[in-house]
DNA sequence: TACAATACCACACAAATGTGTGGTTTGTCA
DNA sequence: TGACAAACCACACATTTGTGTGGTATTGTA
């Protein structure tokens, strides 16, 4: 067993203010983290930050400015998923945290803003798959999918639909998830596959 | 009636890059807007950031590298959402970009963090409303909800179940979205009502 | 005791970055 | 036609920022 990365109370206060200066939209420069932290030197930030780095809580790049990334991507915004919760007590004292939604990480996971894009969803074709008009469907950008994947699909008139991609006899199709759309047989290109799905109420 | 602030294509396609490199929690420098959008000179980037600022959109610091500051507030993590994708390109140009989706605000909207819950959804009783077994609930606290909202609600045997609220010659109810299950009659507390409902695939 | 890690500082230097001035071209509008 | 804004470029310069080297002092530990 690991014992999680320790550390020291000013490696802590560093990493809080970077934490929260990016949470700010704007990383600090190696400077400004000794002026805030009473550091003279920039040589003792850049210490500090070779400790955090060694630690694996950031990434730099070289000779760029403020460009810190922090690897535990905002450990702040996490909303709890619960199972049971506790009868008598009135502010849902949750005993059973399932796990947590990751605000930032939901959409993502491991992907790039670049690689993913959204889409406003239009109309009831696939409704049967639970997808609704006014739904957002974000969409990992990819040219191929697999068989019964739901795909983002541009069509000969240059629109783009969400359909259940199918193959017949090796041959690929775009299937609505409502029985009153026909199957489209026509010319098509896969620009996504779906990974997500989001309503608001 | 007031007209929105105008925006050139080319003023549109620089403000979407800093849009972008925001949400990636790194603004970019003069210089890198250029290359991006293909400027040789930092001049004419400056013209651009001139006229974005003029328009209220943005705020800078003086002298200080990528204080870029939208005003468009909360600039967290946006994902664009895209209407029609120009055919031939392959890499999704930030072309035609209708909104953003605002991972950061998406469930919250104002609330803060402590005002709401996620709830995993098991079983098929609310299908009939696209809510599938897998989803995550985004559920804000409440104690009380509107005839006809989806609602949390706290069953007698300490389940926590999601049900359509319903009221009846003034008495409430829970009603399932699938003919499959009987409306549910018994004593229950209402915990919150759902805002957004996720699904990942 | 010797060594390593932490916790600092000073300072020089190079690279990145913002600023400022002075241009050219194009199209629109009066 | 002239005025003006948008949309560019080149380039010098100042400032900010990151990098690198070389220090000192303290503490815990092998």
């Amino acid at each position: 067993m690991k014992n999680k990365p320790f550390l020291t109370p000013k490696q802590e206060k560093v990493l809080n203010f970077i934490r929260k200066r990016v949470g700010e939209r704007l990383p600090p420069t190696i400077r400004e983290i000794g002026e805030e932290l009473g550091f003279k030197s920039t040589g003792t930030v850049r210490d500090y930050l070779k400790a955090l780095m060694q630690k694996g809580l950031m990434r730099r790049m070289n000779n760029k400015s403020r460009a810190i990334e922090l690897t535990e991507c905002s450990g702040f915004n996490k909303i709890p998923i619960i199972g049971t919760i506790m009868a008598g007590k009135p502010n849902l004292a949750y005993e059973e945290i399932q796990g947590y939604v990751d605000v930032d990480n939901l959409f993502l996971g491991r992907l790039g803003f670049d690689d993913v894009f959204a889409l406003g969803v239009k109309g009831d074709s696939m409704i049967d798959a639970g997808i609704l008009d006014g739904d957002v469907a974000i969409i990992k950008k990819l040219t191929y999918a697999d068989n019964n994947d739901i795909v983002a699909a541009l069509l000969d008139n240059n629109e783009v639909t969400l359909k259940r991609l199918r193959s017949k006899s090796g041959k690929f199709h775009l299937e609505a998830a409502n029985v009153n759309y026909p199957p489209i047989f026509e010319e098509f290109k896969v620009i996504g596959k779906l990974i997500t799905v989001i309503r608001k109420y």
